[in-house]
RNA sequence: UGCGGGGUAGCUCAAUAAGGUCGAGCGCCUGCCUGUUACGCAGGAGGAUGUGGGUUCGAGUCCCACCCCCGUAGCCA
């Protein structure tokens, strides 16, 4: 069979429907097999649609790994009268080269996915050299820099995949809950809650702030339609650089009328689960490849714990806290030495004689990675007795702080709400607690096994005049907030709702130690590109 | 912003506690290889060591300043 071209003179594809035996039988848009489905197609011919993944060329046979968005299929090209015509142009063709294989598929369990491509016909699409991310490691700067290039690659692949699954389950089980889709703008004339951390953006000469919350306009619209939520990007101009910030993120906020505090967490909990079942239920592979210990996530079930803001001082005041951290100083400490050992096994395998070269620098690239997580440790083990100060002089009436959090989630084996929190460092809007008027009826939602708070939510403060006192406390225009304080003036309710961080949930389901993975294009202080 | 680590080939890293013409693998180019899967073998091209100044006969290595990156703390989803 010679080369198949189906394009035409612009490039564009010409029809040729039902001439690989396809399965489809609506209207045929792709004429391609996708690789996911070729257990469907064994013994028959198929042209799959890609890029070279991988490539591995001897002589007269060469093994070409197709991606082709769906999954990877090592497809055998032999060289032999029908393939003549093209085997030389595609056994050499570099990485992430663009072609079309048409051939017979086989199983085959020494290929990725069980499945194998008998090549017989090829054409080739564009033909690329030079791509710049090898299969090999690369550090983190270049590969943020190639971050256009980089989710081609396997375990971006598989994150993104879950990121839009993550963002599916949200909008199913808000829109199977009633909930009603609201969108809030993203040019806000004013600050939604802490005034600092705002974008300003220059609207027709006057200012305006990039969104950092749909919140306020969600709460009007929950009175229109009683259950709402929206969802977008918000924006946060905190000057932070950790694994947990970014400058654009993407947030979930539903809101909910006639609802009391304990109704909102009931819905933040279900939510919750609803999220981590899908997942597990859709990309159990992808969480096992990507190292996640799935047991863990499988353990996600309700009830979660709930904590009050004093339970959870007590606790950090307690001997339980400092019997953790004692414990980590010493698993720690021990996985140090372990890891010192190891360095040293590596660095002689690397230094031995008659061992392969690239055994040696994978023993070399091992040693590497083993220092730095020698390093990580040792940073971690020098702040412990920080962390241990802070939580036993944990001052009643101060914020949470990280590793404050990672001390209670750790506790935990299951996901912690934290509630009612002192007024005066949450925000205007949330009820103050008709019991105890130092707190607020707000809560956290902190992930298990350290990773941080993904949910904050309240119940919001319906009465009029307990609202404007503190628009006044916090120093607020409340010139800015009349149409908000109309929301009390007619027929306000108790009402109440929450704001879940994709990126973080994302972070936690798949074990990501950096939020940047979980977004395609991230936007961090000072970055920007691509 | 504070503290810690770092910037050497397109990429990942070497260059020995004690200054002396910067080296390897991958990638790229040439040739060979029919069951590879980090394929293998032989050969080749490819470097103002982040920037500026200083010490020295001589600086990737020592000193000073600046820039950039990574980690960490605060704030937060």
């Amino acid at each position: 069979m010679q080369a198949i071209s189906r394009f035409g003179k612009a490039g564009v594809r010409l029809p040729v429907a039902g001439r690989w035996g396809l399965s489809y039988n609506s209207r045929i848009m792709k004429a391609a097999t996708p690789i996911d489905r070729l257990k469907e197609h064994v013994g028959q011919t198929v042209t799959l649609e890609g890029w070279v993944y991988n490539s591995r060329p001897s002589g007269k046979l060469a093994f070409i790994t197709l991606r082709d968005g769906t999954g990877l299929c090592q497809c055998v090209l032999e060289k032999k009268p029908e393939t003549d015509g093209f085997f030389d142009a595609v056994a050499r063709l570099g990485q992430e080269s663009s072609l079309i294989l048409t051939g017979l598929v086989a199983e085959e369990p020494r290929s990725v996915g069980g499945y194998e491509l008998r090549v017989s016909g090829a054409e080739v699409v564009h033909p690329a050299s030079d791509y710049p991310i090898t299969p090999k490691p690369h550090g983190i700067e270049f590969l943020m820099k190639q971050r256009h290039l980089w989710f081609r690659s396997k375990r971006q692949w598989h994150v993104l995949r879950i990121r839009a699954t993550v963002v599916d389950a949200i909008r199913r089980f808000l829109n199977d809950n009633g909930y009603v889709l609201i969108d809030t703008p993203i040019f806000a004339p004013a600050a939604g809650e802490g005034a600092q951390t705002l974008f300003e953006v220059d609207y027709f000469g006057e200012p305006v702030y990039l969104a950092q919350t749909g919140q306020l306009y969600v709460e009007a619209a929950c009175m229109a339609h009683g259950k709402v939520y929206c969802f977008g990007p918000t924006f946060r101009a905190e000057k932070s650089k950790t694994r947990r910030h970014l400058t654009e993120f993407w947030m979930v906020e539903p809101e909910i009328a006639y609802a009391s505090l304990d109704d909102v967490i009931d819905v933040a909990e279900d939510f919750t689960c609803a999220i981590v079942e899908r997942v597990l239920n859709d990309h159990r592979d992808e969480l096992i490849e990507l190292g996640r210990d799935v047991a863990e996530l499988e353990a996600i079930k309700k009830p979660f714990y709930r904590l009050t803001y004093t339970e959870a001082a007590d606790i950090l005041h307690g001997p339980r806290a400092k019997e953790l951290l004692e414990k980590d100083l010493v698993e720690k400490s021990v996985r140090i030495e372990a890891l010192s050992k190891e360095i040293e096994e590596c660095e002689a395998v690397a230094k031995q004689e008659g061992v392969k070269q690239w055994k040696k620098d994978k023993a070399a690239a091992d040693a590497i990675a083993k220092r730095e997580e020698r390093a990580d440790l040792e940073e971690q083990v020098k702040n412990i007795p920080h962390h241990m100060e802070l939580a036993a002089h944990f001052k009643w009436g101060s914020d949470l702080g990280g590793s404050d959090e990672t001390i209670i989630s750790r506790l935990h084996d299951r996901p912690v709400f934290v509630t009612h929190y002192p007024r005066g460092v949450k925000a205007f809007y949330m009820r103050e607690d008709r019991k105890d008027p130092r707190l607020s009826e707000n809560f956290d939602l902190l992930a298990p096994q350290g990773f941080g708070e993904i949910i904050g939510g309240s119940a919001r403060e319906e009465d009029y005049d307990r609202l404007v006192n503190r628009i006044k406390e916090e120093n607020l225009p409340q010139a800015d907030y009349e149409w908000y304080l109309d929301l009390r003036r007619y027929g306000t309710v108790p009402h109440g709702g929450f704001g879940l961080g994709v990126e973080r949930t994302l972070c936690w389901l798949c074990g990501l130690k950096h939020i940047r993975e979980a977004i395609p294009f991230p936007r961090m202080m000072g970055k920007f590109y691509p």
